[in-house]
DNA sequence: CGAGTTTGACCGGCGC
DNA sequence: GCGCCGGTCAAACTCG
């Protein structure tokens, strides 16, 4: 206890001294992209093949039961880099246990391991854009674009309060919400968003069935082991991985 | 051995 | 001012 309380009021200094850290911890500005993905046929098949390859690497810090909803919130780092304040928040839809809730926050500020270069390809050829150098080979469209993003320019921190963008991770097989909570132009990510898997939903938090959701402890426990499978750091990051080059959301701030 | 996951406690914002 | 709730940290544990 004491050596717990040691650590927490060492970590708590460091907190007060660190504001990123604790910007982090306000709801205040930060900006959030949520997206919405239907895992009905995805759950079987990422737990039967798994993940291609992976964008991202995104470490689990936190898991909490959200009021009002029978599913947890698994909340994730990145991982990839130890600077980047890329977090994204993973819950189940509480009306339907088939829609996954991915709420992205903070943008990568670091380019993202390579990976094959099949997509980039696919990528080129959508995107016909990013007249960007192409040093790297093995650099994925992404990044190019992120170099695109002002807060690339090394303030990580000032990003999220500025505006961050959010990759889609969506495939094509399966069917994606895209949530812009703070996003003032809806409008502007059906461009991005070319796709007709994909749907923009500008307000998909509400949920008017909650109290006719029953859910049993056994269900809950199922969706705590789901949870685990869930594409939270392997099938999502890859998911993502393979799409995000496709799709990108860029979030103004009001 | 290292990376990642789990879990409990703590902190801070927000609503009443 | 108080309580609730969401979000984060950090130690312990597990797996590769």
């Amino acid at each position: 206890m004491d050596g717990h309380q040691s650590t927490r009021l060492d970590s708590d200094s460091s907190k007060e001294l660190k504001p990123e850290t604790r910007t982090s911890k306000k709801r205040k500005v930060v900006q959030k992209t949520v997206v919405t993905v239907k895992i009905e046929a995805n759950e079987g098949k990422q737990k039967s093949e798994g993940p291609p390859s992976d964008c991202w690497s995104w470490r689990k810090y936190g898991q909490k039961p959200i009021k009002g909803s029978p599913y947890p919130r698994g909340y994730y780092k990145c991982s990839t880099s130890k600077g980047c304040s890329a977090k994204k928040q993973v819950e189940r839809c509480r009306t339907d246990a088939s829609m996954l809730i991915i709420t992205y926050t903070c943008s990568h500020n670091h380019p993202g391991p390579d990976l094959p270069t099949t997509n980039q390809t696919q990528q080129a050829e959508e995107e016909h854009q990013t007249p960007l150098t192409e040093d790297h080979p093995t650099t994925p469209k992404q990044e190019q674009k992120q170099e695109q993003q002002p807060l690339i320019n090394g303030h990580e921190g000032e990003s999220e309060d500025q505006f961050h963008y959010s990759k889609s991770p969506f495939n094509s097989s399966q069917d994606i919400i895209i949530n812009q909570e703070d996003n003032p132009f809806p409008e502007n990510l059906e461009s991005t968003y070319n796709s007709p898997s994909v749907l923009l939903h500008e307000e998909p938090l509400s949920y008017p069935h909650l109290g006719t959701f029953t859910t049993p402890q056994s269900e809950e426990n199922d969706f705590y082991d789901e949870l685990e499978e869930l594409p939270s750091s392997s099938y999502f990051s890859s998911f993502t991985r393979s799409n995000f080059f496709e799709e990108r959301i860029l979030v103004h701030p009001s």
